[in-house]
Parts: structure tokens; sequence; C-alpha cells
DNA sequence: CGCGACCACATGTCTAGACAAGGCGATTAT
DNA sequence: ATAATCGCCTTGTCTAGACATGTGGTCGCG
């Protein structure tokens, strides 16, 4: 029976402290207040107050010790789920201004690789998207995508526009539950496609992301792989000794050097 | 201080489960015990179960829903932070033979992109470290690190050997309190001394990592540019739909120097 | 045999209180 | 003036219990 339902109280503590934050109400190296006072104020139990205090330290926005009242962490902001998925939500996040211009889009039969990253088949029916994206007009990324058909018929809806929307925004608004994503990264020289698109040389250095989206069951939702022009975007990464990081490891392939 | 026996009793479940997922004696895809068997074995309330699967469910080790006991996810082996920061703590922790080489070591002082990492003034003393990283004896990535002189200097200490062991291992014992780290990554083309090294061609793509680790208080201890041979390693981040994520962000550089 | 309703059980959230351990400032001693 | 000490305050950990809410299997009905 709480005003704004199903939000939890210490969600809502969360917020509110995010937004005090960033009106710094509570400014960078200050202290926040400590958890009695923020148990008075909200009318809580140390349980929820400490729940929102927890949930800004795993974002980086405070750095909490024993002894002594959190302190207000330099700005690195930190990115929702969507943004690490979602080229549109990135560039919209940074104040920036999206675009895409959709160069290949249709089914065909999935490769092997493809195959082995999406749990079918090799030739099982997929849809492929290429797409150009760009941010303030200026083109930064190469992102080939592939869905199982099931997932990708979404794109050939009549209301949606693949030059102008998000493509997650739509597969979102239609039901497919988009939980956890996998990124792997590497660099790799540019190809011809990628030369030509990006307008770069063949074998000029690229980053390249393997994205790899699953929904709530498991099952592979997606497989992208997107080649950025380095300088223009980069992957920052944060970790302390506090706790472990299932969100970063350092991969090297099985297969061992020839 | 900290004994491995002052270790909170939900730090001491948290590695009981671990160890009992890495055993099999929760298989993939199987449950754990519900809360209260989990109470009961161990012997406490709910509040240090809950904890240790919370970190069990941030590691990426198991999926939580409401309403049934959380099911033990596909593996992927967790590092804790010194294997992020640590290329000898990484090799070992894949089971295989870290190397290196020591190219360079001397002192020099700050140029204007070090001393901002590192929060110096230009032309403050620093000690730099070249050495190429090898894994099975496989030349695998240069290590560009710079040091503030005062962490730096244990380098020079007569007890350890820049081309046996693990400099971190080594600081860490100096009594250098390595805390946190930040690593951005992104694709270079190979210049002259990254091509010699590696034996690559100058312009080969690289995969740079560049590391700026803080000590607890923020203070920058070391700034490295680590370039690694792509296919030989990558980064791989996880990130799922429950929480945000301050581990991971892409950047973009305002303006962009050469 | 198929299927929906139901219920035991699981996790999510919150309360109130207690003690331990560390930080930080004020006070005191050198 | 400087350094060590003391004590208050803060966070870390844990207990015991309560209610809310979602899962999944069972059982009965059609």
């Amino acid at each position: 029976m709480n005003s704004p339902l199903s939000h939890p109280r210490h969600a809502q503590i969360a917020q509110s402290l995010r937004e005090r934050i960033a009106a710094g109400i509570y400014p960078v190296g200050g202290r926040l207040p400590s958890e009695a006072q923020l148990c008075e104020e909200f009318g809580t139990s140390r349980g929820p107050v400490r729940q929102a205090v927890e949930t800004l330290r795993q974002e980086g926005a405070v750095n909490v010790t024993r002894g002594a009242a959190p302190i207000v962490r330099e700005s690195v902001p930190s990115h929702p789920f969507q943004s690490l998925v979602s080229f549109t939500e990135w560039a919209l996040s940074l104040g920036r201004e999206p675009g895409q211009r959709t160069l290949e889009l249709g089914r065909s039969r999935a490769e092997p690789d493809v195959a082995a990253r999406l749990g079918l088949a090799v030739g099982d029916p997929v849809v492929t998207v290429l797409r150009l994206r760009s941010m303030d007009a200026v083109a930064m990324m190469l992102e080939r995508s592939t869905f199982p058909v099931d997932v990708g018929r979404h794109l050939f809806d009549p209301d949606f526009d693949p030059d102008t929307g998000s493509i997650y925004r739509h597969l979102r608004s239609s039901g497919v539950d988009l939980f956890e994503g996998v990124h792997v990264i590497d660099a790799v020289g540019a190809d011809a496609k990628d030369a030509e698109a990006l307008a770069v040389a063949v074998g000029a250095p690229l980053l390249r992301v393997c994205r790899t989206v699953r929904g709530r069951h498991g099952r592979v939702l997606e497989a992208a792989d997107d080649r950025y022009l380095p300088g223009l975007a980069a992957v920052s990464i944060e970790n302390t000794a506090e706790r472990r990081s299932s969100m970063l490891s350092m991969l090297v392939p099985d297969s061992h050097p020839a």
C-alpha cells in the first residue's frame, strides 16, 4: 500500500539519492548523510537504507567505508542495461543524436559461427541486418546483427522503419524480453565491407564488440558483431578489490597457439 | 590484517556455495537449497544466507527469481580483482604459464598524457617499465607501465627481479594498497615498437587496454598501456537487466587528440 | 487425457534491536 | 606546537520475526 506502487522503499531511496547527487545537493567529495539520518528522513529502518546505499556503491556513485559516512565519487555515469545493448539508448544518454542507415535487411540461413552463437543448427533460417550507425552524423560503427526468425520477424512489421527507430525499443514493445548480454571485445582489421562503409583502408584497426543477448530463460535472441572506428569510441570497465567481478573476464581461445 | 578465520559468516557461506558449484554438488541447471535449508545447515538467520546468495548472483553464478530457489548458471568463472590487474594472476588462473621479458626499466619524466593520468605535473619524475608478456612462451602483449616514484621505487628493490616475479605481488607485499582499476579498451594500429616486439607489421590491429589503478583513497598508483595481439586475448563483459552496471560504459572522447 | 484452480513453499521486503569494528575529531599529554 | 589518546559516531554484521508476492507441482474437474 505504498504511494508509488511496486517500487520498493529501498529503490525509492536509491533513486532519491541518485537525484540529489546529480543535483549537487550531495557534492562530489562530500559525504552522504549517515544511515541513521536517512532512516529518520525516509521513515524506515536501516534495512532499506542500507540496501539503497549498497546499490549506489555498486553503481560506483559512492565510496563506502566502515566508520564513516559514504563519500560521493567523481561521477562516472552508470548505464542501465539498455545503454549497453542499444546504440540508440547509448547515444541519447550521452546527449548525442543517433543515426542509422540500413545497408542490408533480410532472411538468410545461419552460417556455422552464427548458428553456434544462436544455438541453432547450420542452415536454420535467421534474419540478418547490416546497419551503419552514426552519432551526430559522424559514422562510428558498422553493426552486423542476426536474430532467430521468431524474433527477427518483428523487423518486418509495417509500423517499423529500420532507418528511423531503435530495433531494441521495437523488439521490447513487441514483447521480446531482453534480459542479459555478453560482450566480447577484441580488435580486428577492417574487411572489404567495413572499409567501404566506414571509409577506412582494408586492414585498418577496428574495435570489435560481439554481443550475445539472451532472454530471461537463457535463449539467445541476438548475435551481433559491431565494429567501431577507434578513437571515436572505447569501452571502459571499472572494478575494485572489494568484490569479484562477473562482469569482466579476459578470455583466451581454447585452441592453443599453433 | 584479515585472517581467513575472521571472515564474516556471509562470506564463508558464499565461499562454500562457490566450491560446491565448482565441485558439481550443485550441478549447472539445478537449484540451490532454499534459504531456509541453508539457514539450518549453517546455523544462521536469513541475513547472512541472503547476502551470500546475493554475492553469487552478482558474480553471475546463479539466477535468482522470486518464488523459486536460485538456479546454478552455466559457469562463467568470475575473476577477483587481482586477475584483472595482474597478467601473472590472470595467466595462472587460466592454468597457463606467464612469462615476461623486461625491455626497458628506468626513471624518466612524465609526458603530458601520462602526467594527466597519474595526477602529476608534466616533468615530474616517474618510473616506467616496458615488458613483453607471454603465455605458455607465446608472446601475447606489450605492457607499458608508469608509476609515481614512491611506488615505482620498489621495482628497484634488490630482492625483486622484473623478469621473474609479478610486479603486483611485489608491490602488494611492499605495502602498496591497490584498490580499484579502470580499464579503457580500444583498438590501435601497431607502432614501430609494438611491431618489433610482437612481430607484426606496423599498423596491424592491436587491442589496447589502458589500465589506471588507484589506491583506496583515490590516488593513482599506476597508469599502463597494454597492447594485445588480437585472436590471443579478448575482453568479455556480462550484464543483465536486473541492475545498473557501473562497471561498463562506452566512452566517446569529447575532442579527439591524435 | 487435458487443463484450470489451488496451495505449499520460495524469495522479496521490512522492522527493531544488538554488538563489533573502524574513522575522526577533540582533548590531553609531551 | 606537536603527538598520542580517548570517546562518540558511523558502518558492518547478525538475530528473530512478520507479511507480501511469485513459482511450480498437485489434484480434481470436465
